[in-house]
DNA sequence: GTTCCAATAGAACGGTTGTTCTATTAGAGA
DNA sequence: TCTCTAATAGAACAACCGTTCTATTGGAAC
């Protein structure tokens, strides 16, 4: 019935290191969020950096796993499906709490190319990535490689800018360029 | 001769606030960085936070003088002048210290969009993208606004991009997302 | 030479950090 | 009932945080 205290310590560090950042979240913080026993997270967590890697891993998994249902049930064809992405980005944009991507934020907040936070953070970049691919080859576009490649770096300017500038629209805009992007591709 | 230590620590600590962020920069190391008494930063500067919008501010200058320089100096023509945004990225990703946009990263780690930090940055933004619509109407452009606000992504897109795949070629990429923009806008 | 100001060194402040230790409690399975 | 396990409360730890205070130094202007 209750939900164990590994999982409230798990939710509790999301949101905080989501939407205040790694740096600025203490773990007593944390233990307020998930009214836990200190003794509690070091009992399930190597240490307050553990629980970021955990948060990460989750924040990936989750993140892909609302991707992939948005895009099956938006998708009529394959183009569609490519447009789909960003109209997941707008629905994203317009939740409360909305506070851009969890590992850009975790690159800037870390400088260490090789620190373990940002090879998670690479990692789930290349796995979006590789779904994209697969996208544009369904979608049987000429140099689908590169076409993925374009899309994404699309949807990257598009949570950047609606992180700093949120009344621009962003998802739209980026979409609209993904829609000439296909049309210039698939015409000739 | 030597350099007052105001500006070394104005350069100090600009440096590490972009290099490995605010939360992670200590007093400590700033005084460190730029050889400096600890009153000394108390009697220039109210505080660190104060320290850190005198960054921002200094930071958002000389970006955009480089950038105006730039673009004056590589553009032939108009539409040139629109592709040197992201022939200065190039230029700029390939320094060494690259860590990505430091409002973007300042907006990762503030969460309240009221904050100080968070307004300069919507400032910085603005001022950026009021001098991209000045290039695409001087380009003559169809709907130059709406043109600079996906210039604008483009250049977000690359610039995050880079931070966390620095293989990608990210400029490259979007620049040629601009010139396909451009010939689509021109043509018909 | 005296005054003035920028800059220095270094201790001290109260508060917070992440982590560990000790001891106790509640509940489920045997 | 006894045992095992998960979870709790709360003190304690050393280290670090941003800031302030006191006292002193050096050089330039007058």
């Amino acid at each position: 019935m209750t939900i164990p205290a590994k999982e409230r310590l798990l939710n509790a560090a999301s949101k905080l290191f989501y939407q205040n950042g790694v740096h600025a979240t203490s773990v007593e913080d944390i233990l307020d969020e998930a009214l836990v026993a200190r003794q509690s997270l070091y009992l399930h967590f190597q240490s307050k950096d553990g629980l970021v890697a955990e948060f990460l891993k989750l924040r990936d998994q989750r993140w892909r796993e609302s991707l992939h249902a948005f895009v099956k049930a938006h998708a009529g064809n394959p183009r569609q499906a490519i447009l789909a992405l960003f109209d997941f980005l707008q629905t994203w944009f317009s939740e409360p709490g909305f506070h851009g991507c969890a590992f850009i934020n975790i690159a800037a907040e870390f400088s260490d190319p090789n620190h373990h936070f940002r090879l998670l953070a690479g990692e789930h970049k290349q796995h979006v990535l590789r779904y994209i691919k697969q996208l544009c080859h369904a979608a049987q576009l000429a140099n689908p490689e590169t076409q993925a490649c374009r899309i994404a770096l699309l949807m990257e300017g598009a949570i950047a800018t609606e992180l700093v500038t949120p009344d621009s629209d962003a998802a739209a805009q980026a979409r609209q360029l993904a829609a000439m992007l296909l049309d210039t591709i698939t015409l000739p």
